[in-house]
DNA sequence: CGCGCGATTGAGTAATTTCAAATCTAGTGG
DNA sequence: CCACTAGATTTGAAATTACTCAATCGCGCG
């Protein structure tokens, strides 16, 4: 059970074979379908998300009422509205399915579990918040210092199927600039 | 020795007096002037700071030589191109004082033996890339949903202390903008 | 066939950049 | 104490870029 779970940990640290059953009994799966939400603004949020199949995106509404994409996830990912989540707050963004979605999910409980009980996974989720943390990074190097026309270069070449599962009107939304003027740079 | 650096931690996790004794004597010491740099584009990045005084600036040069600030650090806060850190590589970033600064050092190979060693550091070193984490991705946010008028307002409120103490040209760098335009708008 | 949704195109408008010049400021040396 | 200089900041004007709003196109589905 879990078996892309356990790959994905022990891709990142070595750890024994019944710890690891131990850590994957804390997890929860679901199912989830296209344009249902996992996180609405404003709910506690309590849940974070491994993703074990489809495409989800995190978005956030301004006060205007216009929606922005923070990140999409797909495959191997994990998100969640994160600053809720280590908080025990609510949403400021929510979370939604772009296409089918199954999830591992993680109770902000048994993810302090975790912290507290077991070395290899410390050090597993050390390194998974400090990739996170790197590609946000990146990310706002990212926006400072490409257009929007390269923004969509760099990320159509480093993730060739998002352009076939993701609307262009929802690739706007992700690189901060409106569809029209993605539009006429991207045919 | 170390008075704040003990007092941050503590302000985090809950730790013994010993361990965090020993954690300290990890770290070593050094004072920097204006100007000059504690990290330089392409050598290998072997540290991260921890500032106990003054104040730096993270940046990245881009293709056409134009320089952009990704974030500055003051009191308190840790620094480093943490890509290249935790990868063992050489910086694309560079970390140069805009005050004179005080810090301390943690190598890579300490922040191991830390990471392997001792669980309330772990907790530590876990809650530190989280809220790095989440402060990203809010600079995202931030720059996806207000134009600069709006993050500039929003910087000086956060941080008053900061217009004193950075060059506006600086401020505009990290802002994205023109500093003729922060200037229009600004003043 | 026709409806609806997403994507594209066009035209006018608003915002930002760029380049140039003017102004201000802090520090230096006479 | 004043004049001078270097650097930072501000202002002006033209050019570029992106946005908005509206209309059109293309395609899948009932």
């Amino acid at each position: 059970m879990h078996l892309n779970l356990k790959k994905h940990i022990e891709k990142i640290v070595s750890i024994e074979t019944d710890e690891l059953e131990q850590v994957a009994s804390l997890f929860t799966q679901k199912k989830i379908k296209k344009n249902q939400f996992l996180i609405r603004e404003n709910e506690i949020v309590n849940e974070a998300y491994y993703i074990i199949s489809g495409l989800v995106k995190l978005t956030y509404t301004d006060d205007l009422g216009k929606l922005h994409i923070v990140s999409f996830a797909m495959e191997d990912w994990w998100e969640s509205d994160f600053n809720a989540y280590f908080n025990r707050s609510r949403a400021t963004m929510s979370l939604q399915c772009i296409e089918d979605t199954e999830v591992l999910c993680l109770s902000i409980e048994n993810y302090e579990l975790i912290c507290e009980k077991n070395p290899a996974m410390q050090l597993f989720l050390i390194k998974l918040s400090n990739s996170g943390f790197i590609a946000s990074q990146q990310r706002i190097l990212s926006l400072l210092t490409n257009n929007a026309q390269e923004r969509y270069q760099q990320l159509i070449n480093r993730y060739p199927t998002l352009i076939q599962r993701v609307p262009k009107n929802q690739l706007a939304l992700y690189l901060g600039v409106s569809r029209e003027t993605l539009s006429r740079f991207s045919s």
